[in-house]
DNA sequence: CTGGTGACCATTA
DNA sequence: TTAATGGCCACCA
């Protein structure tokens, strides 16, 4: 399997978000020195090795709203895990302005 | 090479 | 408020 840097980059980031608290795609992509490109943050995401210990489940889209497809297993799991690190949902969506990392500076 | 796809996003209507 | 649009770009057939 081919890992390019970026995946490297990204997953490094992602480990960096506290428990109980949640970050979007498009961060992570600018965080990782690859502004714009919030899709390939997913695609790191989707391509994770196994057992990696990186809180993908942490990571979720601008509308603070798990952005997998319900069709996958992993897409449920999410919201577990989150909710047992007491991010709270309400109505599928989360607060960002509450759980967002890193916060968003003043402007 | 080309074209389709996607765990995205900001803008516009 | 939601919905459509265009931009983004690695990956794959």
């Amino acid at each position: 399997v081919k890992i390019s840097d970026s995946y490297r980059r990204i997953w490094a980031v992602v480990k960096k978000i506290p428990r109980g608290r949640v970050s979007t795609y498009g961060e992570i992509a600018r965080l990782s020195g690859l502004p714009g490109q919030a899709r390939l943050a997913g695609y790191a995401m989707f391509n994770l090795p196994e057992g990696a210990s990186v809180p993908w489940h942490r990571v979720v889209n601008a509308k603070g709203m798990v952005s997998i497809p319900p069709r996958r297993a992993s897409s449920a799991r999410q919201r577990k895990l989150l909710e047992a690190e007491g991010v709270v949902f309400r109505g599928g969506r989360i607060d960002l302005a509450k759980h967002l990392w890193p916060r968003r500076a003043a402007r």
